[in-house]
This record gives C-alpha cells, sequence and structure tokens, in this order.
DNA sequence: TAGTAAACTACATAAGCATGTAGCCTCCTT
DNA sequence: AAGGAGGCTACATGCTTATGTAGTTTACTA
C-alpha cells in the first residue's frame, strides 16, 4: 500500500505496475468515463496485461475505488499543504486542484457519474463556503439556515462548474484550461466576472433582475426560511 | 417527423410510441449516460420492444441524435419564447431550462459526455456572456479581446455548473432543484452569491485576492492580451 | 544456490448487449 | 371486403467485455 502522497512523482516509466495501472484508470476512466472504459484499454495505457489488473485489483470496480481514494487523497493532501480551508473561499476550490492534475481530471468525470469521493469534494467545498458566507454576513446568511445552505450549495457548484466542464471551456479558450500551464486563467476568469457582476447587481438594472428572482424563489415556497426538514 | 414544439404535451402515455422511446429515452441517457443505458432498459421505459427502437430510429447512435436534436430544439424554442437572448445576462441560463425539465436533465448529462447539441448550449450561453460583458464594459472587455473570450466562457461554465451538478445540489439542498416546483431556489441562490461576492471583491480582503489571481495569471502568460490564435 | 512467493502473461469462459430477421397485427384505403 | 403498409413483437446472432484459470518469469530469502 502507497502513501498518498506518492513521493518520486507520477510521471515517468520507473513506477511500480500497480501504481501505473492506476495512473492509467485515472486517465481512461477520466476521458471515457467508468462504462466506456474498458479493462483491456486501460492495461495497453498502463503498458500490462487485463490479467495484472485482476491481480492487483481484483475487478474494475475495485480498481475504481483505489483511483477514488488515490483522488481524494491526493486532493485533501494538497488541500493542507497549501492554504488550509480559507483556499476555498472564492473560486479556488478551481486552483486547489491545480497540482494533481490526472486526480482532477478523474474527480471532474466523478462527480457527473457518482462517488463517494466526489461527494465528499463537493460536500467539502459547500462546508467551506458555508462558514464563509454566514461568517462574513451573518445577517443574511444565518448559519444553519436555509438560505446560507441554498447559497453555499449553489456556489460549490458554480465553482465546479469550470472543473466538470473543461473539455467545453478548452475548446472555447483554445487551451486545455487543465493542463498546469493555463490552470491560472481560469480563476483570473473568474475574479473578473465576480467584479462585473458585482457592479452589475450593484446598479439598477441587476438590482431588479434580483429583486425580482428572489421574489419569485419565495413565492414557490414561503416556508423556506428557516426549515430544516431531514 | 414531429414539430419539436410537441403539442399536446409530452406528459401522458397517449403518445405515438416513436415519441413515448424518444422521451424514455431522454430520461435513461440522462440518468445513466450513453454507454450505461441500455436499450432493453429504454425500451422497458417506453412499454415497447428493442425492435420498435431499431425500426423508428436504427441504432443506438440513431436515438442518441434524435434526442440531441429535440433536447436542444425544446431549449431554443424555449429562449425564443420567453425573453430572447436577454435571457442570458445573469445565470438564467439555469432559469432558461426551466420548463423542459427533461431536455434539461439530458443536456446535463450531454455537456459531460459531448455532442453537438450540448456544444452548442454552451457556445450559445458563453456568446451571449460575451456580448453582455463587452456591451456593459467595454474597457475591460473589449469585444473580440481574449479577456472577454475568457471571462464569457468561464461565465457559462459558472452558469451551467448548477445544471450538470443538479445531482449534488439536489442532494445538499433537500429537493430535487431541476423539479418545476424547485427550479427557483436556484437562481435565487446564485443572486444570493453574486451580490455576497460583489461586496467581497470590493473590500480590502477580496481585492487583495483578486489581484494576487489576476497577476499569477498574468505572470504565466504574458502575451495573453488580444491574442487571437484559434 | 535452491526454494518460494509474488508479479505477470496468455488463453478460456460466459454474460451482456446491440443489432439482425421473420413474421404478426392493426388500421387505412378503395 | 381485400389488400397493403407500417407499427410492432419474439427470437436469433455475433461481438464486446469482464472475469476466471493455469502456467511462466522475476526476485528475494535462507
Amino acid at each position: 500500500m502507497e502513501s498518498s502522497t506518492d513521493p518520486g512523482g507520477t510521471a515517468a516509466g520507473d513506477l511500480t505496475g500497480r501504481a501505473r495501472i492506476r495512473d492509467a484508470a485515472l486517465r481512461v476512466f477520466a476521458e471515457r468515463g467508468f462504462k466506456g472504459a474498458t479493462v483491456q484499454l486501460i492495461a495497453d495505457a498502463a503498458g500490462v496485461s487485463t490479467g495484472l489488473i485482476r491481480h492487483h485489483f481484483g475487478s474494475k470496480e475495485g480498481l475504481r475505488e483505489v483511483c477514488d481514494a488515490f483522488a481524494i487523497g491526493a486532493l485533501l493532501d494538497q488541500a493542507d499543504r497549501s492554504l488550509g480551508d480559507e483556499a476555498a473561499e472564492p473560486g479556488f476550490m478551481t486552483g486547489m486542484l491545480n497540482e494533481s492534475e490526472a486526480s482532477s481530471r478523474y474527480l471532474a468525470r466523478a462527480l457527473i457519474e457518482g462517488s463517494p469521493a466526489a461527494s465528499a469534494l463537493f460536500d467539502k467545498g459547500t462546508r467551506a463556503a458555508e462558514g464563509f458566507l454566514s461568517q462574513r454576513w451573518p445577517d443574511r446568511f444565518p448559519p444553519g439556515s436555509a438560505a446560507v445552505r441554498d447559497a453555499a450549495a449553489v456556489m460549490g457548484a458554480m465553482h465546479l462548474g469550470p472543473l466538470v466542464l473543461h473539455a467545453h471551456l478548452s475548446r472555447l479558450m483554445g487551451a486545455d484550461v487543465l493542463a498546469r500551464a493555463h490552470a491560472a486563467r481560469t480563476p483570473a476568469a473568474m475574479v473578473a466576472v465576480y467584479g462585473a457582476m458585482a457592479e452589475f447587481f450593484g446598479g439598477t438594472e441587476g438590482a431588479r433582475i434580483g429583486d425580482a428572482v428572489t421574489r419569485e424563489s419565495e413565492a414557490s415556497a414561503p416556508d423556506a426560511e428557516g426549515r430544516d426538514e431531514r
């Protein structure tokens, strides 16, 4: 069993067979999804036989679980190493994924297909957002309220959007946005968007639209405030 | 060949076999992805035999193409009907999907797995955002510049994030956010998030972080301004 | 150096699945 | 009422794919 920090890096071909399979699986699962990835494809990518995959991981599902644990481990390692929970504040959930590129791509896919690690990632981001919001604006986002729960979850989704939609982003931006060399462009653009939207909702037109949307929501769920079902 | 407006609704069981298959496929593709959806599953959901699917659509791939065309058609119909391109302004790309729930769920999946319709949707949102940004702040987002291209694409991804991540959103918000009854909560939460982030980036702490992120991006790509490669 | 355990491969097996075929049923036309 | 076309089904076929088995190589240990 190897440490999730993986000293020695995940790049070269001088890895143990097990690790090479895991890295290949991360890539292939990310590119084609779990169903779309065949063990033959993964074996080829790793330069091994399909039998070896079974030998080390028991089954395709077993391999997926190891990938899951590895990806979330790599991510949390890095979250701790860089900035603690502070990191999750604005849009830097994306930046948080900066280092472990392979894990990021895998988690982008897992967030859609569903996995414990992906749910943990989303929950972590949302919890951080919840703290961020209700600490700074306790009046608008009272701790534990439905308002902060909704806002934090949506904020999490907005910040993970560029990750899960990286293919479209890359297509329109003309570069692989998850590649190390271009990883900074997305957070920068997010800040620009926030800056613009700040002014928009500060102006009369934006305020009008914002009020309309809020009112519509309250109309369709008049008892939403302070609700705590489940 | 039926009109994409589908008068008579898509709800009841009094539909033509072809339409029932299409609706079932929309659901099953959305839930399990293209690979995960078997034609048997779709046939069962539609209450027909697998042979009928082949009869009407030729192949699973053919069925997918019809679903694609139907979903994007339903969407564009509604976009026109409601507010023209104005709709894509803030986060209402999500609201835009309000009506055609089945198509929304399908497109959420298609945005990840890749399809012409999904790309068209993303492009449309991004184009609208580009107009929105460069019309209001021509200095900050000069038309055709790399800055506006990046910001618009990221804005599109942020606004589609809640759609593609609806499963996580629903899990944390305790309700199916794509269901008609709760469709208003997400846009309302987005407005709340924008309001909060507006103040954050207006304050000293937020400005500092925003500047740092922007500077980091410019450092790694000093010639990004005015570039127009494709 | 002999032995052995694990890493690893080639090939076999069987299940799942999309696609293909032959024909029945229903309704519409005349 | 005869006829035919298209909606529709049951069953067959063959490929893809995960899993299973038997055996070989590698490398460490005693």
